[in-house]
DNA sequence: GCCACGGACGAAAGCTATTTTCAGCTCCGG
DNA sequence: CCGGAGCTGAAAATAGCTTTCGTCCGTGGC
């Protein structure tokens, strides 16, 4: 638990924008985050080298990370680097393998999902968090789209919003979920959940909301997902690793939930006079649906 | 020739050597070592322009400090700054509180859950959990209960034994699952979830179903939950740190998803030979629907 | 006091590294 | 198999770094 965040966040940076990358551009990236230290040397023409791109993609893959340029990505790789030295080194997570025995499937679990916890926190964009925190705040109603995976996690966002006395609703029939969308208008938000950011069934829904000048939130895993097209804010989850007996679909789950946690407490804090009683309110009402002796015969 | 100094060192270099130096290198000098970062972000050009000098000053300083050049010089400024700030730790109190900035909102909710996921893997039984895998592996149906919070893993655990061939039903509505229950009999799995551990709509059709001698499973946050009692496998979940704002039952849920994925993972193993080729098939299927007009890696 | 000398200093030339542009190419979808 | 979108690297353009070199100032000798 020492290595909760990894210097700087770039190591999870790249394994978050890996997917939306090029070929090219994720050998650069590779290279990067496998040593920081080595890359911080090199020239861009030395790392395009080494990498066997050009320098070209070298500047594109550090814009991309968010740099204002190869110079700046070395900068920050130094930065890091130093940073890394300074600290413990981070634990490596192998891949599951078929004949792991449980107990390691237990650790590598826990671990892998700890570091997507770690590497979501780290780039989260705190200020698109707190945009759509007002506007969810405001809201007159919230529609929340998500398919698969990602409709327990807005069902659980809904379910939360709803305990602090929010108007929220889960939806995830395709049908339904559009003629729905059609009756948003100004004031009101939506939210679309979606790993691939492409998930046709949720994104025009989020679409249909936006264009009806409702105000949309997207939480995927791709930053350039076509259902950011549509979003007015986007919160970004990283995916962890990724295996054969753990496809990123299943992976993603933990990110979006954090995002979503983010999301219910920041609107909770927001609400906060209306939030608290309404909380302890639903809690007194099911008190005695888990308390022992109630409930337990004999 | 890698200096090992940290911000002291290179202060006490630049005082050692500033008599030897000439006035215009020592203005250099001292603004580099009092503001390394900010130093870091500037040209030569834009350092010569800050201190009243020009470029070559500033490079014969950096090679008078011992660099190679003023490219060196900043790389190393960069790594320096980057290990100062590195001594401040994270240092974060649990709770949550309704004044909390949302960045360390997110910072506390992704720690907080880190840990949960780390304390419920350090006592996760294992004996346990192979029990429970070989029952559902070995299956000819699987119930799951689970109401409110967690019945959305309910539903995780079910669509992913859905994914993997496996016949398995997420059941929320008292009456309905009471009803199912009943039909259980040896050979199949009930499996329920419940954070409090006394949840009668949950425990009782888990006690249906073990009755019926059916293979029972718990999911529970309580050792000495009612369910417990008519489970075959009690599988204990950690739930973190609870606070106002993050009520327990909220926050079991990240424990629970834990368990749930090493039950699959588990279970996916075991049959990994209907599993592998069902979870690419739900997958192909799944394609074209989450494909953008892009090139798509991997 | 004046001149010769040495070193400090910056302007600008020279050069390297980085960034941008652009044309070819690949690969997807029709 | 065709057209087009978008990836790619070669090369041009630019920005940044380094070096050169001449000026200037202070110093010390005459």
């Amino acid at each position: 638990m020492k290595e909760t965040f990894n210097a700087g966040g770039l190591a999870a940076k790249v394994r978050t924008m890996a997917p939306s990358m090029t070929r090219s551009m994720q050998r650069v990236a590779e290279a990067v985050a496998a040593d920081p230290a080595g890359c911080s040397r090199l020239t861009v023409t030395a790392l395009a080298a080494r990498t066997g791109t050009s320098e070209a993609t070298v500047v594109r893959t550090a814009r991309l990370l968010g740099y204002s340029g190869y110079r700046d990505l070395r900068l920050a790789l130094a930065a890091l680097a130093a940073r890394e030295e300074a600290g413990a080194p981070p634990a490596v997570t192998p891949d599951i393998a078929v004949d792991d025995p449980l107990a390691d499937v237990v650790t590598k679990l826990a671990l892998d999902e700890q570091r997507c916890l770690a590497d979501t926190a780290a780039q989260l964009d705190v200020a698109q968090l707190e945009a759509a925190v007002g506007a969810l705040a405001a809201a007159r109603r919230i529609d929340v789209y998500g398919i698969g995976a990602s409709s327990l996690v807005a069902q659980d966002l809904v379910q939360k919003l709803l305990r602090i006395g929010l108007v929220a609703h889960a939806l995830g029939d395709p049908h339904l979920t559009l003629t729905n969308a059609v009756q948003l208008r100004q004031g009101d938000v939506a939210v679309a959940i979606t790993h691939s950011g492409h998930t046709h069934d949720v994104v025009e829904p989020l679409r249909a909301a936006f264009d009806r000048g409702a105000t949309t939130i997207a939480v995927t895993g791709r930053a350039d997902g076509t259902v950011t097209h549509y979003a007015d804010h986007v919160l970004l989850t990283s995916s962890g690793r990724e295996s054969e007996l753990r496809p990123a679909a299943m992976a993603s789950r933990t990110s979006q939930l954090l995002v979503v946690d983010c999301l219910f407490v920041g609107v909770a804090q927001r609400t906060y006079d209306t939030a608290a009683p309404a909380l302890s309110a639903s809690y007194e009402a099911l008190a005695h649906r888990h308390s022992p002796r109630r409930n337990h015969p004999q």
